[in-house]
DNA sequence: TTCCAGGCCCATG
DNA sequence: CATGGGCATGGA
């Protein structure tokens, strides 16, 4: 038997199975009581046999700590939130163990870029396509066979037919380009890191097939700006409905200057859990914002 | 069959 | 600045 890592929880919730399926991440997999996937290029395994205790690959606790966010104080960035938001605490009450992942941000980008206009199952189809075909394997004894995401340079190479082929649609053209402007050295990724909130999404959005909502699931959860607040069609339909009494008149762009001056530092947060809470609770009544 | 999905680009007012 | 059409694909 492989040696397994124990990582006791203590303090705030947390719930490993909901932090995966959120819709942050699209590679994990269920395996042996747990999930099987990659952190980076390392193949990992984890799971919750008990709300207050971890098991994970031996060695790699602190490299999947860290993954988790499970340093994140949910208690004061909670407290960071506008009192009296009774939405907002609805949803948190209802999953309270969500956590922002801490994820590789190239990868989190490109798969942000292939996921407009597609819904979860599918932008995760693509990702593991696009891993198995220009990624490298990854493997490790006891897990699935596993490929790690193609780098820019790969995804450059391959060509945006072979992108295509892999069920992008014109999401293929996008992702194509910004990965050649990125290997060929004509955008500082590496710089984004160094520049403050408002900087950063600007110059995301210099990268074709990338827009202030793809920006945003980026810097959240790639680059952990924990104040970035996607706006999509899901969080619209929230913020009009439990902010804006469902007034149907209220333009975007007045839903996501409320977002940004309403929930504060820690807006990222308050965004997942209202995001999580809608789609998978029926939180929203979707026939009367649907016109 | 029709509608919609973790949007973005680009052409018009 | 803001609005609207178009866009590839697949599942409900």
């Amino acid at each position: 038997m492989p040696s397994v890592d124990l990582l006791p929880l203590t303090g705030w919730p947390f719930d490993l199975d909901s932090t995966l399926q959120s819709g942050q991440v699209f590679h994990w997999h269920p395996h042996r009581g747990g999930w099987a996937g990659l952190i980076g290029d390392v193949p990992v395994w984890i799971s919750q046999p008990q709300p207050n205790l971890l098991h994970c690959t031996g060695g790699r606790g602190p490299l999947i700590s860290q993954y988790l966010g499970l340093d994140h104080d949910l208690t004061s960035l909670t407290a960071s939130f506008p009192p009296q938001d009774q939405p907002l605490q609805r949803a948190i009450a209802w999953c309270p163990g969500l956590r922002i992942l801490r994820q590789p941000a190239w990868e989190c980008l490109a798969s942000f870029i292939t996921s407009s206009l597609k819904q979860v199952p599918h932008i995760r189809k693509i990702s593991l396509t696009l891993r198995e075909r220009f990624g490298h394997p990854a493997p490790a004894a006891d897990l699935p066979p596993q490929w790690t995401y193609p780098t820019p340079e790969a995804l450059a190479q391959a060509g945006e037919a072979a992108l295509r082929d892999c069920g992008l649609g014109y999401r293929a053209a996008f992702l194509h380009r910004t990965a050649c402007d990125i290997a060929g050295g004509h955008f500082d990724f590496a710089g984004i890191a160094r520049l403050p909130d408002e900087a950063a999404r600007t110059a995301l959005c210099q990268l074709h097939g990338v827009g202030e909502k793809i920006a945003n699931c980026a810097l959240l959860f790639g680059w952990q700006r924990l104040a970035a607040f996607p706006v999509d069609v899901w969080v619209e339909r929230v913020l009009r409905q439990l902010y804006f009494a469902g007034n149907p008149d209220i333009k975007a762009k007045t839903l996501r200057d409320f977002a940004r001056t309403h929930f504060g530092p820690a807006g990222g947060y308050a965004q997942q859990f209202l995001f999580h809470h809608a789609r998978l609770a029926g939180a929203l009544d979707r026939m009367a914002t649907a016109r």
